[in-house]
DNA sequence: GTGAAAGCGCTAACAT
DNA sequence: ATGTTAGCGCTTTCAC
């Protein structure tokens, strides 16, 4: 049988709701009385009931965090491990909770996140990625229920949702303009999921560093695969069957990267000598490559504490305007870029 | 204002206690009033609060998921991704929720983990790691809160605990004799961190196996660091500024392992020429290291979704004795061990 | 088979 | 500055 709060107030020679003002810290209660209860609460052992609390506030002082359907794939992509530290650091200073989503398809997480939502399992959600005719979006604008994406929603949305990302698409073009002032002419563009904003955008960014180059787009140097190492490995593939294979490759994670590098090696062929490699995250494992990557840094941490300030903000004033907020970019020069002259 | 289950009662013509009723399924509503009720819910989009549901059940559903406070840096080695991978899974299956800790020091987890005890916000909680003298355990045991972890509890509470864990010792006296029968007498030891028990268990390992080979233990040639990449490249230093230096490494951990080769090619000592390597877990990166790591591969997922299930005995039946789980191993040859002969 | 009513532990008017 | 009281939304005896 747990001490609940009549004990103490009963201990304390005072009523339930005095021990209530006490633990909110009331300033209309004396200091004296406080002590008392203080007392007799730490003499009782006694602990908040949560769901008591929780019930009667109709808030959990909890966050979900969405992770993608892939996820199986997902966390073996080190990126969200590392989101996941950002939103855990400023999760903790506000004093919030966080429920993991556990779904393993995208109906099992749409299930999920409606339970959640409308059982009040949380007061906000943390959207992980962001791609085309996501359900999940459009439920939750419907639901007004506060969340944020990490990454961003569908144009038509961009001033309903709340989220952060990167400028895609001018880090895409930095890339790309990077590749081209070392002399290269043919690049590659490996892409990531190709229902992913994020590829998209860099899709774009990339267009756009050749156009103003003057450099004509070659359809066959587009390919699009799984941010994996094996999705690097068949991008390499394709990309090197072509009759004038491209001299540099744009590679949309760090991962793939590795997997680029592998089957390059593979094929013997060099890097950077022979083809440059450049790509995006920076993740831990792109400096540990052989040789290391050269790889544009987006502050994944950044990213999820950003949103997660963006939620709190949400939560607390739901009436608030949607906001948004953009992490820079920053790029990490290392081995695995040549120049072409 | 939400819909509450008297709205649906009221809809339906029926008590809000028949509506509960319908809502856990009992035999004793007649199918007729079932269908009604049903109808209503939907009509109405009713959904049970989880609050309210929580505080008279006295449970939430929610499984506490407790990761080491170096998580700033345990998020970074794959290891913990990968456990969570596992409870995941099983939590899932069993339609648990996940709350994460998220406190960064050992004194906040245990103040984190203090409170979702004393205020029931978890029905369970998982323990990713165990050390000596960690006070997370024999404060769960004194509030008799189901909980498990993931490697070994304590000697003296081996049978009080519920764990999963490897057979280290097992593991490390199995890598060492691979490399004693490849030639190697001259065999280094670098080991985690030194309160961890995997620690204790692997020194302990790799010692039986030399004293079974009747190969001298050198104490210098035993040396540990922090189970991250820095940690590798240190433990080389040392070692082999040693007079001697050996000729083969056992190292805890992949990611340190990682260091480990990264440091020996600075050094421009070829593995598994001149040194051979061989490290614990298997965890995806050791494939992309160069040359690609040797390790033993000891089930990660596999321990995150047992513990699980043990986590799920002792809620369902607290009373049940503590019960264990050893998850075995398997050794990856790869490329970094060499014969010496 | 269904309803009435009490109560889970807490907070927040409202009263004093 | 403190006490009284009425719920928050649900489950569960106990009646009938």
């Amino acid at each position: 049988m747990p001490i609940t709060i009549k004990d103490v107030a009963k201990k304390a020679n005072v009523a339930p709701s005095t021990v209530s003002r006490v633990i909110a810290n009331s300033t209309r209660i004396s200091s004296k009385t406080k002590e008392n209860v203080r007392a007799a609460m730490s003499e009782l052992g006694y602990h908040p009931n949560f769901n008591a609390r929780n019930l009667v506030n109709q808030s959990t002082n909890m966050l979900g965090v969405v992770i993608p359907s892939a996820s199986q794939t997902a966390f073996h992509n080190p990126f969200f491990p590392e989101v996941l530290r950002g939103i855990t650091a400023k999760a903790h200073e506000e004093k919030y909770g966080l429920y993991v989503s556990t779904g393993q398809t995208d109906r099992e997480i749409f299930a999920e996140v409606k339970e959640m939502v409308q059982s009040k399992r949380v007061d906000g959600v943390v959207l992980l990625y962001s791609k085309t005719d996501d359900p999940l979006v459009p439920f939750l604008i419907q639901e007004s229920f506060p969340f944020v994406v990490v990454g961003r929603p569908p144009e038509p949305l961009l001033t309903e949702v709340s989220y952060v990302n990167n400028d895609n698409v001018k880090a895409a073009k930095l890339v790309t303009e990077y590749l081209l002032l070392l002399g290269h002419q043919d690049i590659g563009f490996i892409g990531g999921q190709k229902e992913a904003f994020v590829t998209l955008d860099h899709k774009t960014g990339y267009a756009k560093a050749l156009e103003q180059a003057g450099v004509p787009l070659t359809e066959d140097y587009l390919v699009y695969y799984e941010e994996l190492i094996e999705g690097g490995q068949q991008a390499v593939i394709e990309l090197m069957a072509l009759e004038k294979p491209p001299t540099s490759l744009v590679v949309a994670d760090d991962l793939m990267a590795l997997g680029v590098l592998r089957m390059l090696a593979e094929m013997g062929i060099s890097v950077p000598g022979e083809v440059s490699v450049i790509s995006f995250n920076n993740v831990m494992v792109s400096e540990l490559a052989s040789p290391p990557l050269t790889t544009l840094d987006i502050h994944i941490y950044q990213l999820g504490y950003k949103a997660t300030e963006l939620l709190k903000e949400r939560i607390v004033d739901p009436q608030s305007p949607a906001t948004s907020a953009v992490v820079g970019h920053t790029l990490v020069k290392r081995q695995s870029c040549g120049s072409r002259r």
